[in-house]
DNA sequence: AAAAATACGTCAGTAATGTTGACATATATG
DNA sequence: CATATATGTCAACATTACTGACGTATTTTT
């Protein structure tokens, strides 16, 4: 490449031959970042309390929520998708899923076409946990929107977005759950 | 209270003297809140994700960073006031904090005016990791910020700090750390 | 048809992080 | 002096994660 002059580093009205552009935003201060830290660990320790404290009472923990959670929200979902959803080992996975399977809140069935996979659903009791669980921390996510007002949302949806890893955003897309 | 007929559910222009309002924000659907549950659980993953693999390098675990990072954001801490942030047992805090103690990475100093409180800080190689693994954490968030651009993030810091509960959201006020 | 890859499951051992309960010490406060 | 607070410690246990090794069924590739 050919050597380039250096650019202004801030290009003004008087300097550029260009259209006028609003000033670029100041970059964030180290402190502004370590406040976005606290803020997402603690705002993930108060969203995920209140669902724990629900789960202990059917003895279960976070784990287990986790499956319930994203095969309640993705039907038929098969084993290897959730472990890609979740990053954990088969293992770990498979113990709480085992678990789950023998107290009747999930349901396997061969998949028809590849018979390797297994489709995983939730059984009634489980759809009914689902529920509570989620709307516990809907009622806490919507009283956070309602707090903050309409505008705040796209840009929390925003930002969260742009945190996960590229490759998953497409599971947090607005049309709908990820299937396969 | 007396009976009180029914509010309108909707007050429109022409049935109100009050001067006309905007429609009240819709109410989020649960298609909505269940992708901001499901924002929260991917952006969380991926973001201890990194700091994660580097502490194992120490020999350390989520837990030990967790006293790291808010020791490093308030020194001289209290055990108490750290047992208020991370909202664990004594015990378990004392297998981590025991562990940075013996391994030279946080120092305690018995406080003048109540000698029962150990104030907590970090010591210089303690404070090195500090700024590395908050360096990776902010790196990710500064460039999310960058990606949504910054009218993104008050909407991002105004519903973390409202999911966050009451009590502690003066933990993460813009102003500073929190100090006893 | 044989070989390789994929999907899933399981056994065994280990580690990190959390819990309860009980008890002890030092210090501060009424 | 009695009581409360701040901290530390011992013991037992639960949950959730890991690595490594194997095994079986099924599909895909050669």
């Amino acid at each position: 490449m050919p050597p380039q002059p250096p650019a202004p580093a801030f290009a003004t009205d008087r300097n550029s031959g260009l259209p006028p552009v609003k000033p670029p935003p100041p970059q964030p201060t180290e402190a502004q970042l370590r406040q976005a830290i606290a803020l997402l660990f603690f705002a993930y320790r108060d969203f995920t309390a209140g669902a724990d404290e629900m789960l202990a009472e059917y003895g279960f923990g976070r784990a287990h929520h986790r499956v319930i959670y994203f095969v309640g929200a993705n039907p038929g979902i098969t084993v290897s998708e959730l472990l890609a959803i979740l990053k954990i080992t088969k293992q770990s996975l498979s113990r709480v899923l085992s678990q789950l399977l023998n107290e009747g809140f999930v349901e396997q069935e061969t998949d028809a076409k590849d018979r390797r996979r297994r489709r995983l659903t939730l059984t009634g009791k489980a759809a009914r946990l689902e529920r509570l669980l989620t709307g516990l921390q809907s009622r806490r996510i919507a009283a956070a929107y309602a707090a903050a007002g309409p505008d705040s949302i796209a840009g929390f949806r925003g930002i969260l977005r742009n945190i996960i890893n590229e490759e998953d955003r497409v599971r947090v897309a607005d049309g709908a759950p990820v299937q396969d």
